[in-house]
RNA sequence: GGGCGGUUAGCUCAGCGGUAGAGCGCUUCGUUUACACCGAAGAUGUCGGGGGUUCGAUCCCCUCACCGCCCACCA
């Protein structure tokens, strides 16, 4: 026996332990040997990492489509497993020495240290997968991959190794984005514009107002940022001239060598080519025209800083200017500045240069000023462009083949408005900087020899042996000048070059590995296809790539999704993907990010504890509507938890009647029609479901079953087969109890994927006798029906639906106590409604409290009467009633009617109307007019009755 | 500055060229043996403003307003 309410704790545990028992998500199984594959591979999750409501909705939606697929007989992999996470592991780590006021990771070594990360992998990385357990997703979990596994590291070296030899990884010096607390370039994706807002006001020369230096030092320590300093640089052959020149960083004016003025600019046109002495540090550089200065901005000059702004960095290139570092690798000033900067904090010396010029009475103004400040995404540090030697992936030639994949529809993005975000991005990439200055990820394999040459190649032996044989043939490298290379590098990050110490073969020289780890998404780029055991030819690689959809939130197209297609289409000639889901990000109720800092997140886990899993996985599906985001609610999952509760309990109904499924039982060969029309609506809301899944419109699926379970399954359908089920008619009783039985098994088979361990604990529960015992619910087949829909059936019930709601409606709104029961007078029915009305006769009794049916010629006096198509619906209440009342309720009744018509008639009587619109609307119009005007003209017999009455 | 999306019931949101919908909330009623995590009945909308296309627009086009996001932007 069911208990009384649905216990999900108690539950899914035990359910998911079935699972695991028999494999139930095992990819290839014996059983779907013949099948088509499909595949899905998870967006791997940090390692480290815990479920958020991203992770949740993204893992529903993949389980929806993996359960359905799976149901509906594919051999079904999906590939589950876990993202190393560079940067965002090896910070937690970090953080955790510091608090434990441990020496830091370059006090111990990297070994060390990565002995750390790993022990704290090992004891937190199970997390995020026991999680995706308990939210139910089917993953083959025996296939789990980590992307620092040894396969996936071996497919990171030969995709490095191959696109090096390709010449589509290359080292260069330019600019990058630089953190300065990590130490390390990331990349432009990983750089966030925030907007920052200064408060300090300031002129020169106002006699009421002096320079306060306490003042500017406060609106600083609130944000360093946030105000535009003009600063006067004097001319050389006239220093008593100024050109005002402004920036928001006065401390990068120490490595200024130029100014720009744009070259139409009639401010400054005599001035092109002249020299100004940089005050503080006494170089003169020279004034050039570049079309880069915009004459609106600031004073119209701008100074050029070319080693520390991307815009400066171009405009250094067009006209040769020197480029001067003068900033180590934590942005504090080096010795390419005056002694008195040297050592001091980009910001320290930003408020020193500010103090020193007031001084010398070469600041003008400065202005508490708006404008955005890039900042790294992890741990927030301001990001400075800092020129370092980095490997970069020649991303724009790899994009050629992914753009083109997706252009021509091998790859489809839905919904389709991402492929314009995809190709906008795709079609002006950049050079992908995919070294990170960190010790936890892949290596970069390569080596460097005493003179700065690097050889890349899958091991040291294999880079040994390229370097023998380079030097053989070239001059001696141990008189090598130290030419580019990773030395030259490490010294500009004050790091001392280490040499290796231990011979590494009989070449006369030594080898040394580049200290750099490759960006976190240069692995995750190959996880289609390394996962799959690739560069192996395995027979998994060859049955389930190219995977069948990838589900993903848009904030990281760019990130992975633009990568795996750059990669699958490069190494495997084929795309990763067909299709490209695109989901929405979970907002809280008001719209807003969920953050921990906001305090606003709801944690899925404490959901899934409070209201079950399943209710949680069918609300995120229920409101997965396309191209909008997903404002989540308790509330809301609250509702989807009483939908749970009501399923089982129409189960429990099921059980408590003997509904037993029937061995062979053919929803066709019904008799009754209560069945036949319930056998049909089934038939419609299977396809219903299936259509929503399979075009990733996960809402309406979800709706479908919904409305179907608790409006037509429950409200109607159940409660029209009380009488029947309590009934004498021994068959129809049988045929309904089976009925039950089965359409209950359908609910529980469309509901399924979104709602999988209630689901699977009722299928279990309610077998009785023998049908699909042994079968798990989530390995059962898919509701396909054809043929079911009866349309006598349908209208004969949609009738006694309509009869019981009147009844229903005009004895609340006429105030009859509803534990009266009242007669029913069916005037005017022919014979076909006479013989629904036997035939249903205890329905109608029971559901609309009525205690005798008659069929008078024409109304007892003082009814109530109700207008069904051809019969009038009276019920004789005279004394219970106010006739006043009754005659307020049909006029307001024809007044509807009459708007209807109305609205009908302003269209028939419009010629173009008649002429242009398709012949069905017309006749559909036609046909309503008419049934408005039997109506009113029923109506008003009503009326005229209750007017005798009065 | 470039792009994308949104504006529909009190709230959160579906929908869509031809009768405006759901969930929650609200009102009234209800101990009919599946379910009060329930049942029955009910109220509520100038479908953001303006223009256009169309026989017909909440839906398509243009425009304006407001809101959100992405990209670019440290003068």
């Amino acid at each position: 026996m069911l208990e009384k309410t649905y216990q999900p704790a108690t539950i899914e545990a035990r359910i998911h332990e079935e699972w695991t028992r028999t494999e139930a998500f095992k990819a290839g199984r014996p059983d779907r040997a013949k099948s088509l594959p499909y595949t899905i591979v998870i967006p791997p999750p940090n390692v480290t990492g815990s479920l958020h409501m991203g992770h949740a909705l993204n893992n529903t939606l993949q389980d929806v489509l993996c359960r359905f697929e799976r149901m509906r007989g594919k051999d079904v992999l999906w590939q589950p497993g876990t993202d190393h996470a560079g940067i965002a592991t090896q910070l937690v780590v970090e953080r955790q020495m510091m608090e434990r006021q441990e020496p830091d990771r370059r006090s111990i070594g990297r070994e060390k240290f990565l002995e750390k990360v790993w022990a704290w992998k090992a004891e937190s990385g199970g997390t995020i997968i026991n999680q995706l357990k308990r939210l139910g997703a089917s993953c083959d979990w025996s296939r789990e991959r980590f992307t620092m596994d040894e396969g996936l590291s071996k497919a990171v070296l030969k995709v490095f190794v191959d696109l090096h030899a390709q010449g589509l990884i290359y080292k260069d010096n330019r600019l990058v984005n630089w953190d300065p607390e990590f130490q390390s370039a990331i990349s432009d994706l990983e750089v966030e514009m925030l907007e920052v807002k200064g408060s300090f006001n300031w002129t020169a020369g106002d006699p009421d107002k002096p320079f306060d230096a306490k003042a500017l030092g406060k609106a600083l320590d609130r944000n360093p940022s946030g105000h535009l300093y003009h600063f006067k640089y004097p001319l050389k052959d006239d220093p008593a001239k100024f050109i005002v020149v402004a920036t928001t960083r006065p401390e990068t004016m120490l490595g200024d060598t130029a100014v720009a003025v744009h070259p139409e600019d009639a401010r400054y046109k005599d001035l092109v080519g002249k020299l100004v002495v940089l005050p503080l540090v006494g170089r003169e550089i020279p004034i050039v025209a570049d079309e880069y200065s915009d004459p609106e901005k600031g004073s119209g000059a701008v100074k050029i800083t070319p080693a520390h702004d991307f815009n400066d960095y171009e405009v250094g290139r067009r006209h040769k200017l020197a480029l001067i570092n003068i900033l180590d690798a934590k942005a504090q000033l080096n010795e390419n500045v005056p002694e008195a900067y040297r050592g001091l904090d980009r910001f320290a010396a930003r408020r020193r240069v500010v103090a020193d010029l007031v001084a010398l009475g070469l600041v003008e103004k400065i202005e508490a000023h708006t404008h955005a400040v890039p900042h790294a995404q992890r741990g927030n540090a301001v990001v400075e462009p800092w020129l370092t030697e980095q490997w970069y992936v020649n991303a724009a030639e790899l994009a050629k083949k992914a753009i083109a994949a997706v252009e021509d529809g091998k790859t489809r993005f839905v919904p389709k408005n991402w492929e314009k975000t995809y190709f906008e991005w795709m079609r002006n990439i950049q050079p992908w900087c995919i070294s990170r200055q960190l010790w936890w990820g892949h290596q970069i394999p390569a080596w460097y020899g005493p003179d700065g040459k690097a050889f890349v190649a899958e091991s040291e032996e294999a880079a040994y042996a390229a370097a023998k044989k380079h030097y053989a043939s070239s001059p001696s490298p141990l008189v090598g000048e130290g030419k580019g290379g990773g030395d030259r590098r490490a010294s500009a990050r004050g790091i001392p070059p280490t040499p290796n110490p231990s011979p590494q073969g009989g070449g006369g020289f030594t080898l040394k590995r580049d200290e750099d780890v490759l960006d976190t998404w240069f692995s995750s780029a190959l996880w289609p296809f390394s996962t799959l055991g690739w560069p192996e030819q395995t027979k998994e690689l060859k049955r389930y790539y190219p995977t069948s959809t990838l589900v993903t939130a848009f904030d990281i197209i760019f990130f992975w999704v633009a990568r795996m297609m750059m990669m699958g289409t490069h190494f495997m000639k084929e795309v990763p993907f067909h299709d490209v889901y695109i989901h929405a990000l979970v907002l809280d109720e008001k719209g807003q990010k969920m953050s921990k800092t906001k305090g606003n997140v709801l944690d899925p886990l404490g959901v899934i504890d409070r209201y079950g899993a399943d209710a949680l996985r069918f609300t995120l599906a229920a409101m997965a509507a396309q191209g909008r985001n997903i404002r989540i609610s308790e509330q809301r999952i609250e509702g989807y938890r009483n939908f749970a509760t009501k399923l089982w309990n129409a189960a429990r109904f099921a059980e408590m009647n003997e509904c037993v499924r029937q061995k062979g039982f053919d929803p066709k060969a019904v008799e009754e029609t209560l069945n036949r029309w319930i056998a049909g609506e089934v038939e419609r809301t299977a396809a219903a479901v299936t259509a929503g899944i399979e075009a990733y419109k996960f809402n309406e699926a979800a709706t479908a079953i919904y409305e179907f379970t608790w409006g037509t399954f429950c409200d109607w359908y159940l409660e029209l087969a009380k009488p029947i089920l309590n009934g004498e008619e021994v068959e129809a009783k049988a045929e309904t109890r089976a009925t039950i039985a089965w359409v209950l098994d359908q609910v529980l088979k469309l509901l399924h994927p979104f709602m999988p361990f209630i689901t699977e604990e009722l299928w279990a529960r309610l077998v009785e006798v023998g049908v699909e015992r042994d079968n798990l619910l989530c390995l059962s087949t898919w509701p396909v029906f054809e043929g079911l829909a009866d349309a006598d059936a349908d209208e004969e019930i949609g009738w006694i639906v309509k009869l019981v709601s009147e009844v229903r409606s005009v004895r609340s709104e006429m105030n009859v106590p509803p534990g009266a029961k009242v007669p029913l007078a069916l005037v005017g029915a022919g014979k076909a409604t006479r013989a629904r009305a036997d035939h249903h006769e205890d329905t109608i009794k029971r559901l609309a409290r009525i205690d005798t049916i008659s069929f008078p010629k024409a109304p007892p006096k003082g009814s109530a009467q109700i207008v069904l198509g051809d019969t009038t619906a009276a019920l004789p209440l005279a004394g219970v009633i106010d006739m006043a009342v009754e005659r307020v309720r049909l006029e307001r009744e024809t007044e509807k009617a009459k708007a209807e018509i109305r609205k009908v008639d302003a269209k028939l009587g419009n010629e173009s109307f008649l002429a242009k619109a398709p012949p069905e609307v017309v006749e559909e119009n036609r046909e309503r007019k008419a049934e408005f005007e039997a109506l009113i003209a029923k109506l008003q017999a009503a009326l005229r009755r209750v007017e005798a009455a009065l």
